[in-house]
DNA sequence: GAATTTTTATACGATGTCGCATAAAATAGA
DNA sequence: TCTATTTTATGCGACATCGTATAAAAATTC
């Protein structure tokens, strides 16, 4: 039942062309792409990009937001279920190494850690959506350590936001690492330890 | 008994002049700050700064590294004592919200974390020297976990290198989130808890 | 004092980038 | 078919930025 617009249909892709963007601004960052950048990637005229998605800045906003979509459907998958904190945690950080190390130009970290934070204190809407990924984050470890404590997986003294945040900070961590060059098995290697020492006594 | 060079002698203080790169860069990162605003804030001609440092990223690079000395003589004298643990990460995470929070335009985080990441991917020598500072704060918690383990302050059982990597993951997460805008406040909140996870006796 | 060396100041050129303006193309509605 | 509306394509103009070239200035060495 979607009515087609009024004039001229657009001729490509709207989120194809913003994934394309999220490659290009995730490598080389907000500066360092020119909208002639993306049109030559995505094959669309720059007016048409303006046109489409305003200036630059609300270009990488949309991308960061996208970002964002595909990050909470990523890890909903792993928040949700009924496994112990320690195996949500090894998925989570598998998931995210995939992502970090999956760049086509070697490994780029994690979009909104590594690239939106760089911008956030001159712009006031990334730091404003980075802040609400940030956040998701948080609630979604958050919850991970309430279920497990509420299972008795973990001691009834036990701070579940504190697990949380230092379950964040791991992933945060994790993002930096990668896109300084530390080779993936260092990563993988430590994760282990680490992650024993988040779960608690038992993990 | 330092003599004199050859030609004429610099009008300007290369020290206060990297100094002010430095805060500039911090807020506004790489490309979004022009050799004329340093130019402007230092009073310093513009062919005199290519002249003394070369091209933008040399500047650059310079300044990672003077911020990795000022970071390395701060963090030291925490290091090298013989407090617990939890003191040092106590003292050493204060000291970087000083950091991180003092800014001239509002909260920045860290030049290294939240900036120099961002350029890592196109820059090696960027990532170079960003991995070199990454891998020193690394070492300096790895000798406050093995200190703490031979004086009994942790289990023999321990692992040092787990405890740095997670005491240095969540100096990560201050970096990002301080930027992110996250209130000080908050980080204040949580740290101890936080704190006493990675410096407990459990694992 | 003269020659040499390095820094400084002014200025130019080349380049990249953005935003917009204008006209053509494509589609829905009348 | 004709009109209205939206997108597309080409191109222009303004602007910022970097690097460097050139000449003047300031200091040391001979």
């Amino acid at each position: 039942m979607v009515r087609r617009p009024r004039g001229r249909p657009r001729s490509f892709d709207e989120t194809a062309t913003l994934e394309a963007a999220l490659t290009l601004f995730w490598s080389r960052g907000l500066d360092g792409t020119s909208l002639d950048d993306i049109a030559a990637a995505t094959g669309v005229a720059r007016p048409s990009l303006t046109n489409a998605f305003g200036t630059k800045e609300d270009l990488f906003v949309r991308t960061l937001n996208r970002f964002a979509s595909e990050l909470n459907t990523s890890f909903q998958v792993s928040f949700r279920g009924d496994a112990p904190a320690s195996d949500v945690l090894r998925h989570i950080y598998a998931a995210a190494l995939d992502t970090y190390y999956g760049g086509p130009d070697g490994p780029r970290g994690c979009f909104a850690i590594s690239v939106a934070t760089a911008e956030a204190t001159t712009r006031p809407k990334v730091r404003a959506a980075l802040a609400a990924i940030l956040a998701d984050i948080d609630d979604g470890f958050r919850t991970v350590f309430e279920h497990a404590r509420r299972r008795g997986g973990l001691p009834a003294g036990a701070d579940p936001a504190a697990r949380a945040r230092l379950a964040a900070a791991v992933l945060h961590s994790l993002a930096i690492r990668a896109r300084a060059g530390e080779p993936r098995t260092e990563l993988e290697a430590a994760l282990p330890a680490m992650i024993a020492l988040i779960c608690g006594p038992e993990a």
